[in-house]
DNA sequence: CAGCATCCCCACTGATACTG
DNA sequence: CAGTATCAGTGGGGATGCTG
């Protein structure tokens, strides 16, 4: 099988983590809570992000329902981007993992590092 | 850029995240919650990991700290491997992200379905 | 039983160019 | 501004075979 399976597993947890786990769609949810926001404006804020992952991302988030498209009517063409309730509530859970994570990640770096230096004993 | 950014990143969510984000952790660590585990018995259980994919993810997450491994003396090698204090506490962690995959699949599965049928307009 | 080494395919991503 | 279409490369991960 390929890089990433992507069935449409039945198991929910699989589910979130085929969203959460790409980086981009976190980031994104991340900068969208602080509140709306329009395409060039997003791409612009998330450090390295292509014009074309930020549409994957978004349309992705969009199909799940968690992101609104809102189009406003003017000249040269606006779309703003903001969370949903549901999208709101995916952050809050995400930010009980950020939690966690900056608790831990001292921890995790310093056992790594001798994970990493220690002599290749069998 | 490649398909993954592997750079080492400051930022502890997408710290969290590469680890997390893979699949085959998460249900790894599911199954350790349950109590210590020898390797072939996680490749049962763990329903399509493959042997090198079982192999490389414990060895991450002992790296992280996340996983013991103990090779019990006998004279075919058994090693079991169990959750850390920390490991556990990712788990409860993922949890939270868990319940909130059980309460919105539906809606989500709804929705999704709802933006794949609808007419391809612009 | 536990797990590393090798090969190889293809899904995902970034780059680039074009449109409404 | 806000995308879509196309193309090419990278590396994740399955399959297989071997070792202690």
């Amino acid at each position: 099988m390929g890089a990433k399976r992507k069935l449409d597993y039945d198991c929910p947890i699989r589910d979130v983590l085929d969203r959460v786990g790409d980086a981009w769609t976190v980031l994104t949810i991340l900068e969208l809570s602080k509140g709306p926001c329009r395409f060039n404006a997003l791409k612009r804020v998330i450090d390295g992000i292509s014009q074309r992952m930020l549409a994957v991302t978004l349309r992705n988030l969009e199909r799940d329902g968690l992101v609104i498209r809102r189009v406003l009517p003017s000249a040269p063409p606006h779309v703003e981007y903001s969370l949903t309730a549901r999208g709101l509530s995916l952050h809050q859970a995400i930010g009980t993992l950020n939690e966690w994570a900056v608790d831990h990640q001292p921890g995790i770096r310093a056992d790594r590092l001798r994970y990493d230096q220690r002599p290749a004993l069998v």
